[in-house]
DNA sequence: AAATTTTACTTACCATGTTAACTAAAACGT
DNA sequence: ACGTTTTAGTTAACATGGTAAGTAAAATTT
């Protein structure tokens, strides 16, 4: 019995039409310049998407954290530990109900957010302008069609 | 010294218009049906992607491999040897440049691309008819665009 | 109230992402 | 030819992605 690839009446779009790895592609052109901007400071993307839902939404537990810096519980666990033990996050567990762990960000965190926020502006702007502001709010409204 | 975040005329889109965070929570999303098809086979999605493109773009080396399935060496090195001890591939080292090493697929490894292929279409097409044909076009016209 | 189920994490395990250092072979320069 | 540089891949080290199992506390059920 051998392979008949011909018979298919249909092919998988190629990669290059492909939205799953288009997705992955224009994620990693994205992030680039942020993760430069970040190795200065010595700490990850993900700690940074952390640390930033802290700055802005004050403290609150790990599954909020989760829901808003889009990072799996696994993840965040090790993530927060790590946070916690550099000394940029620090945390107690919540008293009414003692399984949850309330999080806030530490001076030594808010440094970091206050160093590099004007810098991650920086990018966030020219990624917009290369885009131009309208493709890049019809970008974003597209991705967010697909959320649902 | 205390922090002035109001002091700062802009900020940073919050996490919903971001479009880094935008385009991973996409690809999450998009990429949950071919999770959860390739599960049965026990292969990864990267796997997926590198057996794909050997079966459409035949024999080949590894930097070739990379390229097409956007996979990094080191991941793909990883992969390679994986699949090579499963044998889902064949892998022999060129003649005329003994750095080379060109990869086929393998019997074995056709039968998960055959297996799998018309499942992948379909999750493929109901992908497309959910944002349906002229959104998804202008989606990855987008996306390409970020590439430059 | 005791048993069961649900919730909020945590841990373990394996695969990949990412950067850096390393190896061997080919290509280049003089 | 000989030394240098470039190329193709590998290995190492650390962090995250993702699934599954484990734990302790809270909420429900009976």
């Amino acid at each position: 019995m051998k392979t008949k690839k011909e018979d298919l009446g249909k092919r998988l779009p190629s990669t290059r039409r492909s939205l799953p790895i288009a997705l992955m592609r224009s994620r990693e052109k994205v992030m680039g310049p942020i993760r430069d901007m970040l190795k200065v400071s010595g700490i990850t993307e993900q700690q940074w998407r952390v640390l930033r839902v802290l700055s802005e939404s004050g403290a609150q537990d790990l599954t909020q954290i989760s829901l808003k810096a889009s990072l799996l519980m696994p993840s965040l666990s090790r993530i927060i530990k790590k946070l916690r033990e550099e000394g940029l996050i620090v945390s107690q567990t919540n008293d009414e109900d003692r399984r949850r762990q309330i999080v806030r960000i530490g001076t030594k965190g808010q440094k970091i957010i206050d160093d590099n926020l004007p810098q991650a502006m920086k990018i966030a702007e020219e990624l917009q302008q290369h885009l131009g502001l309208e493709r890049h709010e019809q970008l974003l409204d597209l991705l967010e069609t697909l959320e649902k």
